[in-house]
DNA sequence: TTTATTTGACCGGC
DNA sequence: GCCGGTCAAATAAA
């Protein structure tokens, strides 16, 4: 546990922080009119997505003693449901060993060549997106291979960075249907993309009232727990199609994304530990994130969203970062 | 013609 | 030897 260091888990915070800022450009993008149904299923999952990644980094700057000492990462109603840091552990407080993701088999015989890599566990729908897999997360991918996992009732595909070549990006991933749900993917990313964020995805967009109203919802359901046992073993992951239909009286869980790597050596560290996204890694950037989430739910007048996600600009990267500790997760009541 | 996907073979850790 | 991950030739699609 606490592979990597404080500085590691920095670093995958970080790019934890960047993939939202990228998925919320490409969220404004399908904020233009026309608004079909492709595109509003195209919202939900980036809606999905976005609300996992903040989930997985809100967990991980918690376990930032000081960042939790200022109260600024959770919004008070969220704080009430909190249970303390310590004391009894969480039964996900050692993050970042596998056993530990209830989506990930155990992999004993995982490559130490590629257990170098950072990596990060995200479970997605594949609803609204079609059924051969998850939606887009934004980058581009090159499917390379495809295995049938033993024990697995479906094969396993593997990506890379289609600029693996041209910008020598290292960045891959694993996607692979989860057993008791169809509509489900376990994604694997390992490395970080040192390629450059295509310019298309910077491009603002005006407003799409049909994912307005998707972000509205998440904004209405949004709370945060640390449970995260009950998050991640007890209840269902989020789908995109299904979370409008959510009644309050059956808690359910967003998908929750353990964040989980080897030792994170695969980068540097500071002051920009992500390789490709130095120019990303500012405090102002990760404000940035931080701002076009709040700024896409404050067009309907979102306070809800709004507060809990500026709050999130409480984000200082604290030097003494420490990995260790529950793992929030995000839940619609 | 170029680019992406499929799929069997190969490699290396265990 | 088993298994997961990757390679690369063949094939398909744009």
């Amino acid at each position: 546990m606490a592979e990597g260091g404080e500085s590691g888990g920095r670093a995958r915070l970080i790019s934890e922080l960047v993939c939202v800022k990228d998925l919320v450009r490409r969220l404004e993008l399908q904020l233009r009119p026309p608004a079909d149904a492709a595109s509003v299923d195209l919202c939900r999952q980036l809606i999905h997505q976005i609300v996992a990644l903040t989930d997985r980094s809100i967990g991980m700057a918690r376990c930032s003693p000081d960042l939790a000492a200022a109260h600024c990462l959770l919004p008070a109603a969220a704080q009430q449901q909190q249970q303390p840091l310590s004391g009894a552990p969480s039964p996900l407080s050692d993050a970042g060993s596998d056993h530990h993701q209830p989506f990930l088999r155990a992999s004993p015989k995982k490559r130490k060549a590629t257990a170098r890599w950072t990596s990060q566990q995200v479970r997605v729908s594949a609803a609204g997106a079609g059924a051969e897999g998850p939606a887009d997360d934004g980058h581009s991918w090159r499917k390379y291979g495809q295995k049938d996992i033993l024990g697995a009732k479906h094969p396993r595909a593997y990506y890379r960075c289609t600029h693996r070549n041209s910008q020598n990006c290292p960045a891959t991933k694993q996607v692979q249907r989860t057993d008791d749900d169809p509509k489900l993917f376990d994604v694997v990313y390992h490395g970080d993309h040192t390629c450059r964020p295509s310019a298309a995805s910077t491009r603002r967009a005006p407003h799409n009232p049909h994912a307005q109203a998707a972000l509205q919802g998440l904004a209405a359901r949004l709370t945060v727990t640390t449970d995260a046992a009950i998050a991640a073993a007890a209840l269902p992951p989020m789908t995109p199609d299904s979370y409008p239909a959510r009644g309050a009286s059956s808690p359910w869980s967003l998908a929750s994304p353990v964040g989980s790597d080897s030792n994170g050596c695969a980068q540097g560290v500071s002051p920009c530990p992500v390789p490709g996204y130095a120019d990303w890694g500012s405090h102002g950037d990760l404000q940035e994130v931080v701002s076009a989430c709040a700024a896409v739910s404050d067009l309907q007048g979102l306070p809800v969203l709004d507060s809990e996600l500026m709050s999130l600009e409480c984000f200082a990267f604290d030097q003494s970062f420490d990995m260790g500790g529950a793992m929030p997760s995000l839940f619609y009541p």
